[in-house]
DNA sequence: GCCGTTTTCGGCCCGACTGTTTTCAGTCG
């Protein structure tokens, strides 16, 4: 709702400051992982930095009566569409207020329409050109999907890197944006290159085989369409300029605006050329000199989301962050013995040549017949080849698990005297999405053969919300029995999510990576899980990856 | 609307590009 006014007020030509923090006010409401109505009742509403007097008020009001008066006063008479408009490029609040008032446009149909006869054109400070960019920005927005899961933008931008390798005067070159901060979905994908002949570099950008569509391109500056559909956007920068404009790219918005203010009250300024104390360049070459220029360490890109990273790096207490080799091992991995494409040598060999030390084979339990689940005499066999397979593929091991489903009562899918010979067991739930998962996770969770819950909120990114589960009551549970609790890393789950990361962690919670990989095809996401930890602020000794095979076999709850 | 090492009013991040204009508004990131 927060959002929404802000649109609203945008579009009404409110100024820019009071808009900016209804958004700001949206942020924080979509990042807190407290109930809402427990920081209300304890009356720590305004404690919350961003929420003053006036959102405060509008919250109790929302949390009293389900309504909010500004909201409803600010939407009046404006379709949910015309703000959805607001993120058609090149046209923007201003523009738009306009062809509302003077031309009645209300919704995208008028907007065509008034493109097509020429009426919008007849505005002031209209013209031929900035038609036809609205016309563009009008087709781009019906034909994006929105946004664009990371686990599918990761490839695409090392495609277009490996494409650039090859230009000479390229220097340096880096993912930047919401993909290097590793979010778990992205707008567009932003590549920064340093090197002296940008014009020569942008195009070899606009001339890769997979580009469909040329949006822009100059000589610093170049924007396509990959395969119709991705947005990439490309900047070269000199060399001396690249720290400060890696730093300045990767955002996010929220942390460089808090940066950049912090540097105006030390009486320096900030932009994407560097830092400057008066007309002199003090910092720019390397993002650690223009964090060091104002007094902060290294920030790591996961981190800058303005969640505490800033002042924690004011108090020099940032988490010492887990590091992708720190993960050696994986730990939900689907052979050919239920729903996975590949036997068990053939993953444990590309898991080896990805730099892994171990994995553990969890297929699905007999219950998971959709997925082809094993009963107890499969696991038993597939429990004396994966003995075979260890010897062979020595000194990488093969961990034997099982991902055992939880049932609607809460029991486990296998019995405890064959789950007690395993490695490892991980538990998942399957079914009953809405039937007591918090009791029943609970239940699985007391058992001290359960090592990890799976996927804990059940999510998925692109079309599912997840389970009716209580996360407080599950994060406590698992902190008390000694439980990890998953970050699946599957691109579509990336379950547990970054914010709920950081409060278990906080909480004492351990936790668990895995793919959930039914194929050697996508043992690579480990990045996208390692991503999540990062942004979840872990450190090595909160992963059970981080533990060699024999700790994690050896494990006691 | 928020907030305070410029502290209860008056600021609020910074710069580039585009297209429309004769000095700058709008948009973007």
């Amino acid at each position: 709702m927060f959002d929404r006014i802000a649109d609203a007020l945008e579009l009404k030509g409110e100024a820019i400051f009071r808009v900016n923090a209804y958004r700001r006010a949206a942020r924080i409401m979509r990042d807190l992982t407290e109930d809402v109505e427990q920081v209300r009742s304890e009356g720590r509403l305004l404690d919350i930095p961003g929420v003053g007097e006036g959102t405060g008020k509008k919250i109790e009001e929302y949390l009293n009566t389900g309504e909010m008066r500004k909201y409803a006063e600010v939407t009046r008479g404006i379709n949910e569409e015309l703000l959805d408009m607001l993120s058609i490029q090149g046209l923007g609040p201003k523009t738009l207020k306009l062809a509302h008032d003077s031309l009645g446009v209300n919704g995208l149909e008028d907007l065509k329409k008034v493109i097509e006869d020429g009426t919008l054109q007849e505005l002031p400070r209209m013209g031929v050109k900035k038609v036809e960019n609205i016309r563009r920005g009008i087709e781009l927005f019906e034909r994006s999907k929105g946004r664009i899961p990371l686990g599918v933008a990761l490839p695409i931008a090392e495609r277009v890197m490996e494409a650039l390798s090859g230009e000479r005067s390229v220097k340096h070159m880096s993912a930047a944006g919401s993909l290097r901060r590793m979010v778990e979905t992205v707008g567009d994908i932003d590549i920064l290159a340093a090197g002296s002949r940008g014009g020569e570099i942008i195009e070899a950008f606009t001339r890769m085989p997979s580009v469909t569509d040329v949006l822009a391109a100059g000589d610093t500056r170049g924007s396509v369409l990959i395969d119709g559909e991705t947005q990439v956007d490309m900047r070269v920068v000199k060399t001396s300029e690249y720290g400060a404009a890696l730093q300045y790219f990767t955002g996010s918005k929220a942390h460089n605006v808090k940066l950049r203010g912090m540097a105006g009250t030390m009486g320096m300024k900030l932009s994407e050329y560097g830092v400057f104390r008066g007309e002199k360049r003090i910092a720019g070459k390397t993002e650690e000199d223009v964090y060091r220029a104002l007094g902060l360490p290294f920030i790591p890109p996961e981190l800058r989301e303005d969640r505490g990273e800033i002042e924690a790096a004011q108090e020099n207490r940032l988490p010492d962050l887990v590091l992708f080799e720190d993960v050696v091992g994986d730990l939900h991995v689907h052979s050919n013995y239920s729903d996975g494409a590949d036997s068990i040598e053939k993953l444990a060999q590309a898991a080896a040549s990805s730099g892994l030390e171990y994995i553990a084979i969890c297929d699905h339990s007999k219950s998971a017949q959709y997925a082809g689940g094993i009963d107890e005499g499969v696991l038993r066999s597939q429990m004396e080849e994966i003995e075979r397979i260890n010897r062979k593929v020595r000194p990488f091991r093969v961990l034997k698990g099982i991902e055992v489903d939880i049932l609607k009562d809460g029991t486990l899918d296998l019995a405890d005297e064959i789950l007690d010979q395993l490695d490892i067991v991980v538990a998942s739930v399957h079914m009953g999405f809405r039937q007591n998962v918090t009791g029943r996770m609970v239940r699985a969770m007391e058992n001290p053969r359960v090592k990890v819950i799976c996927h804990p909120t059940g999510r998925l990114i692109s079309r599912r919300e997840g389970y009716d589960v209580d996360l407080d009551t599950v994060m406590e549970t698992a902190a008390s029995t000694g439980t990890a609790l998953e970050i699946n890393a599957y691109f579509d789950r990336l379950d547990l999510n970054d914010v709920n990361v950081k409060k278990a962690r906080d909480m004492g919670v351990l936790f668990s990576i895995g793919t959930d990989s039914h194929s050697v095809e996508t043992l690579w996401y480990r990045a996208l899980g390692v991503g999540v930890a990062r942004r979840g602020w872990l450190r090595k000794k909160d992963l059970l990856n981080c533990l060699s095979a024999d700790q994690v076999a050896s494990l006691r709850k």
